[in-house]
DNA sequence: TGCGATTAGTCAGAAAATTGACTATGGTGC
DNA sequence: GCACCATAGTCAATTTTCTGACTAATCGCA
């Protein structure tokens, strides 16, 4: 039941068309939030039936016509009272965890692999988050833009998605090194 | 498609109830994977009826009897397959970042306050974690215990929910503190 | 002696998420 | 000149999860 803020906090830093969310949603709320484009369309409609979001239709020569979405007060207002309500536990899935947790049954090549290439994508998200990063501060360092910038909660939260991600990469590392260690020592024995 | 490779996994280290795993579920499986109770009985139905764990009757005196399950053969030879395929992108989702993200348009007071809250459970998970760890280890030393321990697999993961956790603790703890002294500011302006 | 917690589950219904199409147009590369 | 990619969506079916209630026995504690 909080797609919809997931979506509201989206559409607060300017208008945006589902479209448009649907790309930049693997973005800015990568790291503690996804949705798929037909669930976003569908949460939009919602949120405008329930007069949280207003829609306006933007008519286009070269390309199919859109809806952009704004928060509405009400919009807001449930934001808001979304804030207050106590926040359940999060909630994580990772597939490759599981793996990792099933290690010793399992063939460790492929797990290796796997963890590598994890390492890797990490990696790229890391330097991503460092980009959008660097262009929010634009000429501020980062104390100054966290006491007096002007969009502290995506910044906050691209802070701690970078972190993870970095902790990702670290740990996926050293995951296939041990388990390269103990398959080396196997195999020497 | 894949809660039945998580219950695998935990099935490896010996038999284990549907009420044992619901009770176990969120402390080994914490941090990467989620499930209720009934899903859990769910599962294991559906694992059993596929072959991939045997349950057995355990008769009880003075509780009700319980059904204790195993991996088959069966459900080895699938979560070797499983270690196979590709894994699909970690998936998180967590309300407490959506509320940081709408920081901007949000009371500061009540997030401060999750986020204080949100630390602590966090500093809970660390020790619990490091707990679990100890004891997995036994005499040996993490580096002794990565080469030759005897579950590297648990002991991997249970490393990097501590680390998540750990890497949590800190930054809901430097978020309540921008937003403190942004709300300082405020006041003093 | 009775109240609540713990053990060990089950069932049904509602809500959310995923899978997999399908529509249409315009621009880009080969 | 044709295939593919990007824009901008929509629709339906299925699978997965979540919410919430319900059974039934025993143990500890006050």
């Amino acid at each position: 039941m909080a797609l919809r803020h997931a979506v509201l906090t989206a559409l607060l830093d300017g208008e945006h068309s589902g479209y448009q969310l649907a790309k930049s949603f693997d973005v800015g709320m990568a790291n503690f939030w996804h949705a798929l484009p037909q669930q976003l369309y569908a949460e939009l409609a919602k949120l405008e039936a329930d007069g949280l979001v207003a829609g306006r239709e933007v008519v286009q020569e070269a390309r199919p016509n859109k809806r952009l979405f704004t928060v509405t007060d009400a919009g807001l207002a449930e934001l808001r009272r979304f804030a207050r309500t106590p926040s359940k536990p999060s909630f994580i899935r990772d597939d490759l965890l599981v793996k990792v947790a099933a290690a010793d049954a399992v063939d460790a090549a492929e797990l290796i692999a796997q963890l590598d290439e994890r390492a890797a994508i990490a990696g790229a998200k890391v330097e991503l988050f460092d980009k959008l990063m660097r262009k929010m501060r634009g000429e501020l360092g980062e104390a100054e833009y966290l006491a007096h910038g002007t969009q502290v909660g995506p910044y906050l939260t691209l802070l701690r998605g970078r972190r993870f991600e970095s902790e990702n990469r670290e740990w996926c590392t050293e995951a296939a090194s041990v388990l390269r260690a103990r398959a080396g020592a196997d195999v020497t024995r």
